[in-house]
DNA sequence: CCGCCTTCCTGACAGC
DNA sequence: TGCTGTCAGGAAGGCG
């Protein structure tokens, strides 16, 4: 399922692609792939994010998109976190270069969805939900592929605003996402000071794309296994120093993820040209419950909390003893 | 504000 | 063989 390495691997894939391309044609296939989309201008906050449209306002929502979208110029995808975006403006009069548009199309690919590059004749991909396509100056003309099996992914117009910090745009749907450690701008010490004021466990904390952006059920699991932390420590009982190195060692696995091209787990994740990624042979925790630990050899166990399973090593990870005593 | 629960959705798979 | 139930999970709304 695609995390932070994932989406970035499709960002790279597609930025050579659509940067300085015009969007031909726009067709939407399943108007559940738009959940985001808000007709109009994007911006007015209404239409229910999430909420199951009556036939006809999925029909509305997608002849909005569709109109919309077609005939826009699109410039170099962003990615903050899981979220992917590309600005869009109108045809420029010369070669100008677009980024600095006031909306954008914005992306989330949930746990299924796939951005495919695709040339004109080739076939259509299995859950093709939106299609676009494209005209490159130099590249010709390609059709860009939305797929998404579980639907929990989805595609929008939006408007940029100026990002709560200050530094740059972010789409109005995206304000609230945390910046993610990769981004050069990520605030160190009061990711760490945030982390240390809750009470909830760090699991959930690095899930919690308000704190820290990019990390989902995968990665989580990775992180705590390398720092050693049981994934119900509440956050409050984390020192400093313990935290500093548990975004480091985030960091650490999403970038050795990204150079392999991200994790293929259930096989669906894939790139932009349909290729699976190769990190899944380098995870700890994640997925491989009653194996062996690659530390200690004790054997990996899986709970469930919050509706998600918990991959870690029972001798390596454990809770303090003030906190296992509380949890009974 | 915080933490926990539910909803959205499909397909793979287990069990009867 | 064919049904039913369970599971996978990101994000956001709602509730206490």
């Amino acid at each position: 399922m695609p995390e932070l390495p994932e989406v970035e691997v499709v960002r790279l894939g597609l930025a050579p692609a659509v940067s300085g391309a015009t969007v031909v044609a726009v067709e939407v296939r399943d108007h559940r792939a738009l959940k985001r989309h808000v007709p109009g201008t994007g911006d007015d906050g209404l239409g229910g994010h999430g909420v199951t449209l009556a036939p006809e306002a999925g029909a509305a929502r997608a002849a909005d998109f569709e109109r919309r979208l077609t005939g826009l110029r699109l410039g170099t995808p962003v990615r903050r976190g899981k979220f992917l975006w590309i600005p869009v403006g109108p045809p420029a009069a010369g070669a100008r270069v677009v980024g600095a548009g006031e909306m954008a199309l914005l992306a989330h690919l949930g746990m299924s969805g796939q951005l495919l590059l695709r040339e004109l004749d080739a076939a259509g991909d299995r859950h093709v939900r939106i299609r676009l396509w494209i005209e490159h100056p130099e590249h010709g003309e390609l059709r860009i592929d939305f797929a998404d099996q579980r639907l929990f992914g989805s595609l929008a117009l939006d408007r940029l605003a100026a990002a709560p910090d200050g530094i740059g745009e972010v789409p109005v749907q995206a304000l609230h996402i945390a910046r993610d450690p990769l981004d050069p701008a990520f605030d160190d010490a009061a990711f760490v000071a945030a982390l240390r004021r809750r009470g909830s466990g760090v699991k959930s904390l690095l899930l919690d794309q308000s704190l820290v952006s990019g990390v989902g059920n995968i990665y989580a699991d990775e992180a705590l296994w390398r720092a050693r932390l049981h994934p119900e420590t509440a956050g409050s009982v984390v020192g400093a120093r313990k935290a500093a190195e548990l975004l480091r060692l985030l960091r650490d696995v999403f970038a050795q993820a990204l150079a392999e091209g991200g994790t293929s787990f259930d096989e669906q994740y894939v790139n932009v040209n349909g290729q699976a990624g190769y990190f899944a042979h380098q995870l700890h925790s994640y997925g491989r419950t009653g194996l062996p630990c690659d530390r200690c050899g004790t054997l990996i166990v899986r709970e469930r909390f919050m509706n998600r399973s918990s991959h870690y090593c029972p001798k390596c990870q454990r809770l303090a003893k003030a906190q296992s005593a509380a949890a009974k």
